[in-house]
DNA sequence: ACAGCCGGCGCCGGTTTTACT
DNA sequence: GAGTAAAACCGGCGCCGGCTG
């Protein structure tokens, strides 16, 4: 129950000893226009605080037709909805929609396509419209439910998307990563290890190819990579993985991470295999979090708009919603290499 | 607006041929129990698949007094919201509520009393009950709104919070942050500095306190400690600060941090002073995130159950939702010290 | 007549339009 | 014409009572 005893919209009236109607002309600020005294207005706010009086919120949202809500779906932890990945994004998502008048609900995080009741989350959801992270055939099923949709992430899946019935943001991780690979080849490394390049599905991530094929087509460098199988993107995966990249090729100069989570794992794998970083091997990570400017050394990355990105879907959704055309069709946001320590004696 | 151009019940109801009552019923699960007849009971289903009807949340929320929703309200970025410590208890709330069957809301942030409209949150909440983080006050006013509530936090001003009305989450930081005193008093050192003391509003927080006294309690031991004005617990922050800690007081040999992600800054600013670490100056953080085992060095610092907090916070509060009286008082969730190589030889 | 099935109707708590002193 | 109240409606849920074979 939203109220214990709810107190409810004819209590105020009576409190106050006018209708129902002046309740709610009053409270929603349209009474100067509907012509209800002054003194008529101050005895029902009164009333109105007395009781603490809150009108019920799905009733208004019944007959508004609007919750004020913005619906976010993720990956099921801890692939995605525990790193701070999740956290950068959402906060970006929450922010702009607190400055356009509303919130954010977190919608039951996704685990596979049978077990995930799409009736039963829209028939609970309470959201005028849904940004789907990193799912793409949710994004598309939640369309076919006529709901507003903004599909946002790395899009490993969203090359079929409807973008006449969806918005999309995107950021372009490729082409951090392709300069990456530019820059580790110029400054003269031949040989590469790759840690990330595979998701829990057992595809290689498109960034990581893309890093893969420019370091090859730039100057004939080699990339090294394994698949540990499953992982996390934790800083822990990213040590082991290491350590067993480590092992594979004893030769490699230079080592390109998935993310700074794991790149921080990377580096305490390096270290204690008594490789200095970056006189022995380099590191260049992939995100540049709030962390990764201050680490020993300073982590060479990647950036990737993540706040960006959630306060941009936010506002293409709300787009949508208001019936206008810029809440649809592709939207990619920049990235760019920082170069710091970690690469550069 | 939901959905477009609302698929009602009746529309379902014309298309099977049935009455709307017998939709709800079969859509409901309780067409057996209503003995309705498996050949209508198909063909309700199968004309709710055609035209994808979903009922309409905000009526269902409105007959039967519940959102399967619950709320959750910080402070405003970037104090709380955009810090990982945020992550890891909101990701604690989703999961338990998400065993409950019910989803998290993010509440628009706090910033600072007058401006807070208590009845416009309340009015477009959509919400069963509200996990207040970390503004004492807040848990208070939204309790005397008649709105079920559980205060959770580190708790600077939950002092006189009617807990016969409220529930509460703590950690038991004190606890740690005292072991961390004692132990670093009992490897030698004498003279520390504290890094992390001042919050916005230049009150010393309750741990740092607690691990001063501590530390000049049991063996004597000295804490220095700066206020750095304003600060957001970033790395940045802890790096500016333990620099300024560094030239007030060149004799410290150890640091206590009062969170991981500061101490990260922090661990910079030692090297970039040319300090080893632990060799020269020892640290210690607070929060033990997933990052801290793997930094360079790995490092030593008292775990705190953010994620249980969470999943505290919602089981108390959907225990009060059910009228169980478990849902009140007070509960304090353990800590402890791990101690690591940043402050061991 | 008596199960077995199904539909009419009032209600939840607001907003908005219309009508009435 | 100023000020307030009545009534229709939003879209479901569920109690009854009634219709069927």
């Amino acid at each position: 129950m939203t109220r214990q005893h709810g107190v409810s919209r004819a209590d105020v009236a009576g409190e106050a000893g006018v209708s129902p109607t002046t309740v709610s002309l009053v409270l929603n600020g349209r009474a100067d226009e509907k012509r209800v005294s002054k003194q008529t207005q101050e005895r029902v706010r009164e009333a109105a605080w007395r009781l603490r009086y809150v009108p019920n919120s799905a009733a208004r949202a019944m007959v508004g037709r609007r919750h004020l809500t913005v619906g976010m779906v993720t990956r099921q932890p801890p692939s995605t909805l525990h790193l701070p990945i999740f956290e950068y994004f959402a906060v970006g998502a929450v922010e702009e929609a607190a400055r356009r008048q509303h919130t954010v609900k977190i919608l039951p995080p996704v685990t596979d396509v049978e077990s995930y009741d799409v009736f039963a989350v829209l028939r609970d959801a309470h959201v005028d419209g849904i940004v789907v992270h990193n799912v793409g055939w949710l994004a598309q099923v939640l369309a076919d439910w006529r709901m507003p949709v903004v599909y946002v992430g790395p899009g490993e899946d969203h090359d079929d998307l409807p973008l006449d019935r969806i918005g999309m943001v995107t950021t372009d991780e490729q082409g951090g990563m392709c300069s990456s690979a530019r820059y580790l080849a110029d400054v003269g490394h031949t040989t590469v290890g790759v840690v990330g390049n595979a998701t829990p599905e057992g595809a290689p991530l498109r960034r990581m190819r893309a890093f893969i094929d420019e370091f090859a087509h730039h100057r004939g460098g080699i990339s090294h990579y394994i698949d540990p199988g499953d992982w996390t993107w934790s800083p822990e995966d990213g040590h082991r993985a290491t350590k067993q990249l480590l092992e594979a090729w004893p030769g490699i100069t230079a080592v390109q991470v998935g993310s700074d989570w794991m790149a921080i794992g990377a580096m305490r794998a390096l270290v204690e295999a008594g490789r200095r970083i970056p006189d022995d091997v380099a590191v260049v990570g992939f995100g540049d979090f709030p962390v990764s400017a201050f680490l020993n050394p300073p982590l060479t990355t990647v950036t990737w708009p993540l706040h960006d990105l959630g306060g941009k879907a936010v506002e293409m959704l709300l787009a949508q919603l208001d019936g206008k055309p810029d809440g649809l069709g592709a939207v990619v946001l920049p990235t760019e290499l920082v170069v710091r320590s970690s690469t550069r004696q």
